[in-house]
DNA sequence: CCCTTTCTTGAATATATGTTCAATAAAGGG
DNA sequence: CCCTTTATTGAACATATATTCAAGAAAGGG
């Protein structure tokens, strides 16, 4: 048989994550990534392929994280339009700690390499579809509840949340003032409650 | 008296534009940019300095021109409530037509740079302040005009908006439907015309 | 027509960075 | 204990890219 690998890949995907996060995708050097994994070039591209391939693991499993949080908070108790609440809370406080100023991993990369590279820009494509369909489905739950109207469509809905989501990833880059940002988190809940005029 | 340079500045930086907005910063190359405004290295680092120089002059007419046109938006006859929604949906208008793949310069810019380069951080934060502060006015004259209940700060609901305005310039890199755009229109004039719960 | 000043040219420089590869090291079945 | 297979190492390679600089070119006053 043959000789076993010394590293964890999800170890690797993680430490990498680190540092595209921080650096973003271009200014990351393999060197840089040779340092946070531990792993030299050849062990990196052997099993990554290229800087590249390791980007798109790093993505993916940013992106299960996200999906398994939603997905664990959906079969928690509660109502959903807290639930929906409390997500857009979270960021309001990261950002107003200056935890997030780094952003959300996956809407830098996005606005970084969409234009680029069509590989990075379709698997952002297919994760952001994805989270869509999970705010959806907590959206729907929230009619379920009677906290938002079933009569409006649940992803249209649920892309106006994620647009304000995606628009306070951006904002947090301005180290922006609580006031203005729980005044987005009202004025989501505020479209959400209230029918149509 | 000494010999005259033989271009326009203004000129320059508007080709200059047109690279970085469709490259970003990073994968612009400084030959791009030769290529692109026709002059050479030597007279391009003797005119702004260097490539952040020259992209710090980029944003500026970029924001510049963005100012103007919300200030004559501003005199224009109409309700001001309506040219908010028409500023949004313009967006809309792109989106679906596929002309805003490349989103916006400063939000691209914001996301690419604010962590590595603080020259630019700033300069693009000041920038959105200015622009926040263009729509507070807005707000304020639909205010006045009786469309967006008095008592809520206006600034707040500015910010509001422009969160909705950024998080459509992420959206248009996933090339939305347009139904959805919609609703994020539909959610923010919701926002702003009723009060709070 | 000089002569100073400023602009233009484009090759040269220095550096950084993604990727490859030949040598070396472990693993374990036969 | 070989011997095949796979992992690891890290120097080498090729390329790209921001910036500089010395030489040449216009401008125009004296």
């Amino acid at each position: 048989m043959a000789r076993q690998a010394e590293f964890d890949r999800d170890i690797v995907v993680t430490r990498a994550t680190a540092v595209f996060w921080e650096r973003g995708y271009g200014k990351t050097s393999v060197g840089d990534l040779v340092t946070a994994t531990g792993l030299q070039p050849g062990s990196l591209y052997a099993a990554f392929g290229n800087k590249k391939g390791l980007f798109l693991e790093v993505i993916d499993q940013y992106n299960r994280g996200f999906l398994a949080r939603i997905g664990a908070l959906r079969e928690a108790p509660g109502r959903s339009i807290d639930k929906l609440e409390g997500l857009l809370q979270q960021v309001v406080e990261e950002a107003v700690s200056g935890d997030a100023e780094r952003g959300c991993l996956t809407v830098n990369a996005l606005l970084e390499m969409s234009m680029h590279d069509d590989d990075i820009a379709e698997r952002l494509r297919n994760h952001n579809a994805r989270l869509r369909k999970a705010f959806a489905w907590l959206v729907k739950d929230a009619q379920a509840e009677g906290d938002v109207e079933a009569a409006r469509d649940a992803n249209e809905l649920a892309t106006f949340v994620l647009n304000n989501l995606w628009g306070m990833r951006v904002m947090c880059k301005s180290r922006p003032d609580r006031a203005s940002l729980d005044a987005i988190v009202e004025g989501v809940l505020n479209g959400l409650r209230r029918e149509t005029v």
